[in-house]
DNA sequence: CGGATTACGTCAACATGGCTGACATAAAGG
DNA sequence: CCTTTATGTCAGCCATGTTGACGTAATCCG
């Protein structure tokens, strides 16, 4: 046992799984986002919009700079879409109180609404996906998606109670 | 025990379980394509080429209809990037032999290479996310990957042995 | 055989969402 | 007071998606 034969075939598996990893990483995003796009794209939104609308919603009172930092996209393609947002009545700002440069964002409550309708159908798949595959696979789910990270953004997911762990002031 | 206070403690786990679901496949995504998209971009190309180039590596001699059928994205789109991929040397059309309208798209030794070189670094992520999380959390993460999945892409894992399962004729 | 369908390609125009570079203003901080 | 920081804005470029229209060659089918 254990001869070249086995070796090449054991290296094979390894090559197929892995792309097999790569593919479903290809394909669930690309449905992850196709049902929010439909929604957005009648209200002439894009997924740009639905990103910050999401962050702001998961963060309220988040800076701009905080922002960038998670979309890691240049100011000037977040004011584009953010500016649009608050036009629009989704997302308002208010000047900071201990440092008044700051703008600090926040949904409305149309905001809320679309926010909740945008990922209302994201959460439905994956709510389907953890319950069909159990709780055991859930925790192999997020154990393997965390090894995908940068320690910058596994930092994000570290446990509650940590109070640096968005990296708020 | 089951009081209301337990249950809407429940929902709100559950909320945040999704939600870090959500978030895990956003980031992970970002990353898994940050490193192959510096490659492109120093050789002029983009992410839709990348796409282009793994998929025709990974299905040798397949159709531009086949290709359409995986990517998603209109003829226009990828003849776009498929010519410039063919006008650079990274991919051959061959005419069909049964069918002499079907073109069909295979990698030169130049084309193979680069998609060596772009897949390594994401091939390496996955390992290492692999290794670190152990066998047994893979398992679960593909269980629920594949729980995400639409029908139709779930069917292109089929296990081997199912002639049908890339949807070639 | 001949008409319909299929596989593929191409031209043109447009939208989205990234990017760089330059410049401006107000507030904070040393 | 000078520098740095937080934010915004104008202008232009690029990649990649879209729709719509049209064309050619090969296949299929009645």
């Amino acid at each position: 046992m254990a001869d070249i034969k086995a070796g090449a075939s054991q290296l094979f598996l390894r090559e197929e799984e892995l792309r097999t990893g790569m593919e479903l990483l290809f394909y669930a995003y690309r449905e992850f986002t196709a049902e929010p796009d439909e929604i957005l794209a009648q209200l002439g939104l894009g997924r740009a919009h639905h990103r910050v609308i999401y962050f702001v919603g998961r963060h309220p009172r988040i800076t701009v700079s905080e922002l960038l930092a998670i979309l890691k996209i240049t100011k000037q393609s977040l004011s584009r879409v953010l500016g649009e947002l608050v036009r629009q009545g989704f997302v308002t700002q208010a000047t900071g109180l201990r440092d008044r440069r700051q703008r600090l964002l926040e949904l409305t409550e149309k905001g809320v609404e679309l926010e909740r309708k945008l990922s209302e159908t994201q959460r439905q798949r994956i709510a389907r996906a953890y319950r069909t595959a159990g709780a055991e696979a859930v925790q192999g789910f997020r154990k393997v998606m965390m090894g995908m990270l940068d320690d910058e953004d596994r930092a994000k997911f570290a446990p509650p109670g940590d109070v640096r762990a968005v990296g708020r002031r």
